[in-house]
RNA sequence: GCGGGGGUAGCCAAGUCAGGUCAAAGGCGCCAGAUUUAGGGUCUGGUCCCGAAGGGGUUCGCAGGUUCGAAUCCUGUCCCCCGCACCA
């Protein structure tokens, strides 16, 4: 059986035109850029991260920018558009390691969903090609995935970040950061795994992945030459300190810390050596719980009381009980106080602990006294294993740390915020050496892929970016305030972000990258290797000709800042005096970058630093502006790559071509929405271009007219044909790639075929849709190049339409007023359609249509100028008609139909209003001259059209007294 | 908690800044009709409810308010999603 498009097995054949074009692209090095007299726009997207496949939301992320590339090279732009490869970090060395093992989970997906040979596997482990696999050598990789959707890359300028050239720049860029005092020296925690002796990151999790470290303070309760360090999320709680908690049942130890003598949970001990505390001499030791201690800060004793609730394996295992605070500490007490003979075995008097009271030291609105006992209280809980004490504690820290103030009577402290107090209180203690800081995981357990659980350490000598440093602050404020960010919304967040960002961490010990040049065993850490990288790649194509051994510091220097002389340069580095200069010039033209696109959760750091970077390093160059883009899922799921299950976007490409790829990445969401891959839907979007394609074919093929005269439809298509460029333009001049699909593709489409239903003279008709075409496929190139190609050559276009003007709005041949006239045959045809529905005629035999007659028109014109006006006084209005038109007989008919004529214009927008009161309609004509397309469409032997008042009119149910301009009376028979 | 985004018809999603053209674009799904009639493709129409004449009713998370008029403005309220770092 023949199938309708001329298509054939559309696929295939679409594919073929794929690799035709992007060839044809290649050979003449179309997207090779180089600097010339036209404006330039340079835009970069973050490099992918080449740990694995590249997936549909890759695809989504890296066909925006292609789009907006094509777009700006039509409009006349020199377009840069380069493309590179991250390979700094830990997840693709964690990945090898994998490998490595040969984790069954993880070798399945590779060598079964990815397609690596067992044979292959061991070159697996080297983490190098691990990720040179995946970024160029897999049909699954970005590189191959990248040409098949035929994306717009100067590929000259490709780079991985572990080139020995880009660490040449990375070791530039560091130099001057280090030399401007903005790397310094910390300490911070990580998590560790003890067997692997390394860090680790989420990715190296058999579980606890997602889970954070807490800081806990620790409270130095001093017992004679003893120190029980009391852990604590609440510091400021100190001063309603009642006793201390212990638990009998746990093995304590007493342990030389430093120079004093701490009491602390057999487990801790190891913990508070990794987390940097010298710890020597370990003994068990007995509680004694007649034992009085001496609280920090406010030097009260208070006494020890026993505690099952408190964990050994949490912090130091030594708790402080605030019972007006913490719902554990009361409901304890409570315990204690009404089962004293439970403190017997300790001797410890049950008077003394009947008399505890809680002390209240915090006022938070909506609760009382004492939110812990408030708490307690309304959710019924009895006694210390209660699994909803959990809930109530988080409920009284939440309520008390958001709306909580320190009691007056608190010394020093009164009436802060609870959430200033905290910090305030803490860091007091710890200058006094009243308390210490410890580590813990916010959630238990942590279990490294080793099967070791995983502990936190204190890494000494980490080298951090100092982003706290307020001056650096103050100019990477300066670049946001100038830059365009789309969507709008994100510029709270970058704000928000440049506040609140202090220390990062920008070394590392592990993985691949470029060494610190001032410390070369740590490693640039993988974010902060690529923040200015844009720089980079208006030289790379010429860096990479040079020995990377001669790119010194001057080099850079000279390149990005003009700075020396380079004819000195040259003859030190032995580099071509005029590389060096073609170099400066390269980046001098294209720089700043005009657009830099990512993901919008990177918002919180890779963004923001790219900011802060080129606020320092290029303060003159600021990027003009950022696309944040939205995140991509599968049929409404999270994807996993780790998992495997994801589309690979490679072959997505095979299978549906790349044009329907790219259009349906474009045309559901714009780019910072949430993409949702449906299949269901992306078929749908292949068979629509195989229709599109059989279209433009069934206009090519025709011979030409010769120009014969336009009638309304043809005025109609070409003013609609304005609007769609209109919109299209503005659309991607805001980046809106969804908004202008849709009008380039579905909307031109739904008006090409009210058109082609509406010609009546097949010469102008002919005519008319090579000419819309001509215009059609260049608002489509961006979308869909491979195919708009491949018509343009067959419709005899000049060149490459990739290379081809963007349409133009011809404002002459915008009229409204033909616009007017097919919304309103529409409405008739729909008003028709609609009665034949309700009362289920299904042949009609024919259609009369009676138009408003002339006194309606004329006082709808008077109405519409009054209301157009504004103020409209019925009564005025009424007499002035009356006037105008010398009726009498029909008064009552008069105003009742001027009151809905005056309804109705006034629901109507100005805009309307003014194009029909500019317009000259005569109703008659209009449907005298489409009697015959509506015949068609009704499909109905006759359609008759009279004058309402015409008394030779054919009117057995006198309907035509119902006409009201612009809306005629209806019979049907 | 802090910061950001969002709740629109079966699903996705425009519309909200600049109130009226909004029973609300477009896509998907579904239904019907057409097609030299394959349950495929293509084309046409329909798809909140009622209606034998183009009408009426009820809708845009929920509750109020402003206005001649509210999906759009204001107030309150409920719910959902994302980020909060050392790491891509």
């Amino acid at each position: 059986m023949q199938k309708a498009t001329s298509v054939g097995t559309g696929m295939a054949k679409f594919q073929e035109l794929d690799a035709k074009w992007q060839q044809a692209w290649r050979d003449v090095k179309l997207f090779e850029a180089e600097p010339d007299k036209r404006p330039k726009f340079y835009l970069t997207v973050a490099y992918p991260y080449v740990s694995g496949p590249m997936h549909v939301g890759h695809g989504r992320t890296y066909t925006v920018p292609d789009v907006i590339a094509r777009y700006k090279r039509m409009r006349g732009f020199n377009v840069l558009f380069p493309m590179a490869y991250h390979f700094t970090g830990t997840p693709i060395v964690g990945a090898a390691k994998r490998v490595a093992r040969r984790e069954p989970e993880f070798v399945k997906v590779l060598t079964e969903r990815y397609g690596v040979a067992e044979s292959e596997l061991s070159e697996f482990e080297n983490p190098h090609h691990f990720a040179a696999h995946f970024a160029r050598e897999s049909d699954l990789s970005y590189r191959k995935g990248m040409e098949w959707l035929g994306y717009s890359i100067d590929w000259r300028r490709e780079f991985t970040t572990v080139d020995p050239h880009y660490q040449k720049f990375i070791t530039w860029q560091y130099r001057k950061l280090y030399d401007a005092g903005l790397i310094v020296k910390g300490k911070h925690p990580v998590k560790w795994c003890p067997r692997c002796g390394n860090p680790v990151t989420d990715h190296d999790l058999l579980e606890g992945e997602g889970v954070g470290i807490v800081e806990f303070t620790l409270l130095k309760y001093r017992a004679g030459e003893y120190i029980l360090p009391a852990a604590t999320l609440r510091p400021e709680t100190v001063f309603g300190v009642t006793n201390l908690w212990l638990n009998p049942d746990v093995k304590y130890v007493s342990a030389q810390v430093g120079s004093e003598r701490w009491i602390v949970s057999e487990q801790a001990v190891e913990k508070l050596r990794q987390q940097g505390y010298s710890v020597e001499e370990v003994s068990p030791i007995r509680i004694d719980f007649s034992w009085e201690v001496e609280v920090p800060l406010t030097h009260k004793h208070v006494s020890i009381l026993p505690a099952k609730f408190v964990d050994p394996e949490s912090a130091t295992g030594v708790v402080g009980s605030v019972p007006s605070h913490a719902p554990y500490d009361h409901v304890a007490l409570l315990e204690l106080q009404m089962h004293p003979e439970a403190l017997k075995p300790y001797g410890i008097s049950p008077q003394a602990v009947a008399e505890l009271k809680p002390i209240s030291l915090i006022e938070a609105e909506g609760f009382g006294e004492s939110p812990a006992i408030d708490v307690v209280n309304r959710m019924g809980i009895k006694n210390q294993t209660d699994p909803k004490l959990e809930e109530a504690t988080a409920e009284v820290y939440r309520n008390e740390f958001a709306k909580g103030r320190m009691r007056e009577w608190v010394s020093k402290y009164g009436g802060m915020p609870v959430s200033r107090a905290k910090l305030a209180v803490r860091d007091d203690m710890l200058a006094d050496n009243e308390a210490a800081t410890i580590y813990e995981f916010s959630a238990k357990p942590v279990v490294c892929r080793c099967n070791t659980p995983v502990t936190v350490k204190i890494v000494e000598d980490q080298w951090f970016l100092n982003y706290a440093d307020e001056g650096w602050k103050e100019k990477a404020r300066g670049c946001l305030a100038r830059m365009d960010l789309v969507p709008p919304e994100t510029r709270g967040q970058f704000a928000h972000t440049i506040n609140w960002l202090h220390e990062w961490p920008c070394t590392r010990n592990i993985g691949m990258g470029t060494p610190a040049p001032w410390d070369p065993k740590w490693m640039i850490e993988s974010l902060s290797d690529s923040t200015i990288y844009m720089a980079y790649y208006t030289i790379v194509h010429i860096l990479k000709t040079i020995d990377p051994a001669k790119l010194t510091d001057e080099v850079f220097d000279y390149v990005f800042h003009g700075k020396g002389d380079a004819a000195l340069i040259s003859s030190t580095t032995d580099i071509p005096q005029e590389t060096l200069e073609q170099m400066r010039r390269e980046f001098e033209y294209w720089y700043p970058l005009d657009y830099r696109m990512s993901a919008n959760e990177l918002i919180p750091n890779h963004l923001t630093f790219h900011i802060f970077h080129h606020a320092l390093i290029f303060p003159d160059r600021c990027p003009r502006g950022i696309v944040s883009f939205g995140i991509a899922v599968l049929e409404g799921e999270k994807m996993s790559s780790s998992k495997g299950n994801i589309i690979a976007i490679n072959e997505a490409v095979r299978k549906y071509g790349a044009d329907t790829v790219r259009l349906y990445l474009m045309s559901t969401v714009e780019p910072w929405q949430d993409l949702d891959w449906r299949t269901n839907e992306v078929e749908a979007m292949q068979r629509n271009l195989e229709r599109f394609y059989s279209l433009a074919e069934s206009i090519i093929v025709p011979p030409a007219a010769k120009r014969p005269s336009f009638a309304q439809p043809e005025r109609w298509m070409l003013s609609r044909l304005q609007e769609h460029i209109r919109v299209a333009t503005e659309a991607l001049d805001a980046f809106e790639t969804r908004k202008a699909a849709q009008h380039v593709f579905f909307q031109l489409m739904h008006d090409l075929r009210w058109y082609t239903k509406r010609a009546r003279q097949p010469k102008a008709r002919t005519h008319m849709l090579k000419r819309v075409l001509e215009v059609w496929l260049r608002l489509l190139a961006p979308f869909t190049p491979h195919i708009c190609e491949n018509l343009w050559e067959r419709m005899g276009g000049s060149g490459f339409i990739s290379a081809a003007p963007w349409p133009k709005v011809e404002e002459g041949l915008v009229d409204k007023g033909a616009e007017l006239i097919e919304s309103y045959l529409r409405r008739v045809l729909e008003d028709v359609g609609k009665i034949l529905r309700v009362t289920k005629v299904k042949k009609p035999k024919r259609v009369c249509l009676y138009v408003a007659q002339d006194w309606k028109w004329q006082t709808y014109r008077i109405a519409m100028k009054r209301v157009g006006e504004g103020k409209v006084d019925l009564g005025a209005l009424l007499r002035e008609i009356g006037e105008t038109l010398g009726l009498r007989l029909h008064k009552s008919d008069l105003s009742k139909f001027l009151q809905q004529t005056v309804k109705e214009l006034r629901g109507m927008p100005s805009e309307e209003l003014e194009i029909l009161e500019t317009i000259e309609t005569d109703e008659l004509q209009i449907l005298l001259e489409a009697a015959d397309f509506i015949r068609e469409q009704l499909n109905v032997k006759e359609v008759r059209v009279f004058k309402a008042d015409d008394a030779a009119r054919y009117d057995p149910q006198d309907r035509a007294r119902l006409a009201v301009p612009m809306r005629p009376a209806i019979f049907i028979e």
